[in-house]
DNA sequence: GTTAGTTTAAAACACCTGTTTTAAACATAG
DNA sequence: CTATGTTTAAAACAGGTGTTTTAAACTAAC
């Protein structure tokens, strides 16, 4: 079996990455879990940074392939603009259903993918957030570029303020759903699959993303 | 002058913290930086633990005050309560201001706010997640009631995960905003301070909160 | 002036980190 | 068989971590 030692690695390292973020996360306790030795990683991913980006990597290639190819569908297709709202719906279903793709094939992935961009966000230096924007940075730019049509309203600077803060309800949310879920203890509400969240999320992002700008209350 | 050792900590702590999150800045760091012995932090807050948690403590604590006096208020106002979105404009709005109160007396303050939440919850095990919901949880959860009232057309279950939705994007987007300008570097957007993404937010949350649910697309 | 609390300096502690090295064993394709 | 790539074991490396200790100085209050 080819790179038996490869995927039980990566494996392992996305479990731990997205229980326990990347720092806190460490090569001994993954090459433990996996079962491979403690020079696997440094042997076939050069470092941890190469981990990290090879975890991520495995699955932001097909979501980004995947998003692309919806999206050219999406444009060839006649869609006649009637109303605003509902094609944003259409194009975050998009999105949300990329995500659900890569995920139908990983069960972690999409915790991972959350935490990932939280993570690589968050960190106000790092190699991944550069790795990220020049690898997949493309994609997200041709989504942002249909999604503009359908925010007509605002100038471009609200546009990217806009995008940004939608995006940030996705990826939080994603990221520490099992998080808060700890906190209540069952209390107010029961569990709810990434899946059901993406879903939650699609209408929502889409009232978000009409909502007026106000200068004052 | 009393504790002056005490307070340079804390402000060194929170510039660190809040541009390197907790587990990467370490006490040698903050004590270097405050110009005080590397000792000083166990000896007046027993471990970077107590530590991060002072630091919370000192905005988290005139937050929750503000904001339940401000709530206090607008309960006995007289509010008629002739639009649902209107309310949750101003309940929203007295949330970003009892934040940018905080931040006033702290230039560092916001920002190191939301890079903290969004650890506790990011990380999801961890002494700080709770050690904020006992010491804090009370404020939100009278927040929760309140707002409960104007987002009648859903569950208990619904209402709670869409008060998560709507937390994640106010947090996200937050504490990633110096990140993002950082990506772009001024390409697309210029810079935007936490008081006016906090503006942006208060009718976006408004209309997210009122988003209709979908089954399907 | 004595006492108690604070602050400093410097060193050491014990532990964990990512990484590298050595060696031997195993696999598989030419 | 041979050669090349893989995997393992075990140890060590160099460095950083939070924390503690020792001693000496300083500061303020009683």
């Amino acid at each position: 079996m080819t790179h038996a030692t490869t995927d039980r690695i990566l494996d392992a390292a996305e479990v731990e990455f997205a229980a326990h973020g990347f720092v806190e996360t460490s090569v001994r306790t993954i090459t433990t879990k996996a079962k491979v030795n403690l020079a696997a990683v440094n042997y076939h991913f050069g470092s941890k940074k190469g981990l990290i980006q090879a975890v991520t990597d495995r699955f932001l290639g097909p979501l980004s392939q995947h998003l692309q190819i919806q999206l050219n569908a999406y444009e060839k297709s006649a869609h006649q603009s009637q109303n605003d709202e509902h094609e944003l719906r259409i194009l975050f279903n998009i999105l949300a259903q990329s995500c659900q793709y890569v995920a139908q094939h990983n069960h972690h992935s999409l915790a991972v993918f959350a935490r990932l961009i939280n993570t690589a966000y968050s960190q106000s230096q790092g190699h991944l957030r550069k790795h990220l924007t020049k690898q997949y940075g493309a994609s997200f730019l041709y989504f942002m570029k249909i999604l503009r049509q359908f925010m007509p309203v605002m100038t471009n600077e609200q546009f990217f303020w806009r995008f940004h803060y939608l995006l940030g309800m996705l990826v939080f949310s994603l990221s520490s759903s099992e998080a808060l879920l700890a906190i209540c203890e069952g209390e107010y509400a029961s569990h709810r699959g990434l899946d059901q969240i993406m879903a939650d999320l699609v209408p929502i992002m889409a009232s978000a993303a009409q909502a007026p700008i106000l200068g004052d209350c």
